[in-house]
This record gives structure tokens, C-alpha cells and sequence, in this order.
DNA sequence: CAAGAATCCTGTCAGC
DNA sequence: TGCTGACAGGATTCTT
């Protein structure tokens, strides 16, 4: 969002135009019209979602899926790059393109007054950033809930923002299992974790876990919070708490509603 | 209702 | 080199 607010705040959308039909779901009837033309107002974000607010009171609500990204760079060629299925370009002339191959991103508009309304925020949970998020409120939105708590906080219902790696990477720096039931996660155990969940976000954002950071760069290199991945995706690697120890077989790998967990068996209880 | 499975789609990589 | 299967940063929708 941070990329996209430095090149497109305050701009006018000279041109706007779809590749397809739609990517999860259909595009919304008249999109590139309500595009081309307009002026960016604004960027904020909610959970995962981007909302770009434009004049004439309506917004773009993005969500980049799983492969998804925003390519931004001078405008020029009329060829459209492989999976790129919108393109903006600016009257500075910068262009825009929303790139995903696997099309489980989404864009659609909404009324500007109406944002958290939309069916895709109106159920989100709060903020892990918000100070509001604290280890009471942690604890209150586990209650009862006897899913793991890896479950629970990828569940956007609960906590709005968390993905799998940082959900891997919150459990091993607070030392809790990713089995274990949701709702025994409260006391001092949610008060060790709701911290670290803010630190693996804030962390991630300062590395650049944003790909748009180097979006400039013509390789698409993307950010370096993944240098910084304590346990996912490091299957039989020690793990940095445990040393050679005999005593730790290394990271291991776990399947949880069909995603992958990443843990260290002796210090995640 | 909560929880788990299936689903959308393409690219990449390991193993043979 | 080419084929196959597993797996991938998400989250809705369906089923149990």
C-alpha cells in the first residue's frame, strides 16, 4: 500500500484498463469507467486489504491473494505482461500494473462511506497492530475455542492481518505450540504472545516484507523479512534457541488445516 | 455453531 | 530433458 500511496496519491488516472473478467470473482460492472479519469484521493489498509479512495466518493478495495503484486514502473510498452489483469497508468506518467497468476487476488469498488460495510470487511477481526489488541483481548477471543491455535490465528474472524509464515514465526518466538488448543492460550501465555505477534509484523514491514519496495527493480526482487524466518520453511535446520543440543532434532514441519507448520519441538509447548 | 475439507489457479521444485 | 506429484504467502464456500 505504502508503494502504490508514493506513486499514485494525489494523481489523476489518465488510463485504466482490465485484461479479463475478473480474478477470484468477476471485476465489478463499469471498473476501468470509474477508474479512468479519477483522482486518487487516498490509501488505507484493513487487514490485508487495500482501499484506495478515489473523487466522486467511491473506492477500490485490493486484496492480493497469494501471488499477487503491484508492478509499478514508467509507462510505454502496450504489451501487457503475463498475468497482468489490470493496469493504471498516471498522469505523471508512472504505470500500475496488478499482477497474479494464480488469480485468487481480488478488486472491487465500494462506496467510500461504506467501506467496512463491504462483505469482505464487515466480519474481520481487530488490528494486531492496534494497541487495542492486547493480551486481554486475545484471551476473551479464544475462549471456548477448541481449534489449534494456529487455526485460530490465521481465522481473519478473530485476528485480522496474520499470514501463515508470520503465524509460524509469533508461535516460535512466544514458545507455544502450534497444537495447542486455542483456548489455553490465555495468562501468561497470551501475554507472551500478543507481543510477539506485533514484533514479527512490525519487523516484517521494516525488512521490507512488502514486495513493493523494490519495485523499481527490474529483477522483482521482493523484500528481506525472508532472511529474517526463524523456522518457516526450515525443516531439520536447529533451531537458534537450541544450538546442538542433542536433545533437539531441528525445526519440523506439521500439516494443520491443510497449511504448513513450522515449530521447534522442545521449546514450543 | 464450530471445525475441517474442498475449492479456485498457475508456477516451481524435487525426484525419477 | 521431460514427466509427475507435492506444495505454495489466502480465504470463501461447502460439508460434517
Amino acid at each position: 500500500m505504502r508503494g502504490l500511496r508514493a506513486r499514485l496519491d494525489g494523481r489523476v488516472i489518465v488510463r485504466a484498463a482490465v485484461h479479463r473478467a475478473g480474478m477470484r470473482w468477476a471485476f465489478p460492472a463499469g471498473l476501468a469507467a470509474r477508474l479512468t479519469g479519477a483522482t486518487v484521493l487516498g490509501f488505507r489498509r484493513r487487514a490485508k486489504y487495500i482501499l484506495m479512495r478515489l473523487d466522486g466518493g467511491s473506492s477500490v478495495l485490493i486484496h492480493l491473494g497469494m501471488s499477487g503484486r503491484m508492478v509499478l514502473g514508467p509507462a510505454g510498452a502496450n504489451d501487457v505482461p503475463a498475468h497482468q489483469h489490470v493496469t493504471l497508468v498516471t498522469d505523471e506518467g508512472w504505470q500500475v500494473g496488478f499482477v497474479d497468476p494464480r488469480r485468487f487476488g481480488s478488486v472491487d469498488l465500494v462506496a467510500t462511506a461504506d467501506e467496512e460495510r463491504h462483505r469482505l470487511l464487515a466480519g474481520l477481526g481487530p488490528e494486531p497492530l492496534d494497541d487495542a489488541f492486547d493480551a486481554a483481548v486475545l484471551t476473551a477471543t479464544l475462549t471456548g475455542r477448541r481449534t489449534p491455535i494456529k487455526a485460530a490465528l490465521l481465522d481473519q474472524r478473530l485476528v485480522a492481518g496474520l499470514g501463515n509464515i508470520y503465524v509460524n514465526e509469533a508461535l516460535f518466538r512466544a514458545g507455544i505450540s502450534p497444537q495447542r488448543l486455542a483456548h489455553t492460550v490465555a495468562g501468561r501465555r497470551a501475554a507472551r504472545l500478543v507481543p510477539q505477534i506485533k514484533a514479527t509484523l512490525r519487523e516484517a514491514i521494516a525488512a521490507g516484507g512488502s514486495s513493493l519496495r523494490d519495485y523499481v527493480q527490474p529483477d522483482g526482487q521482493l523484500g528481506y523479512f525472508q532472511h529474517a524466518w526463524k523456522v518457516y520453511g526450515r525443516v531439520g535446520e536447529p533451531c537458534e534457541r537450541c544450538p546442538g543440543l542433542p536433545a533437539c532434532a531441528g525445526i519440523r514441519r506439521l500439516a494443520q488445516g491443510g497449511r504448513s507448520s513450522f515449530y521447534c519441538p522442545r521449546t514450543q509447548h
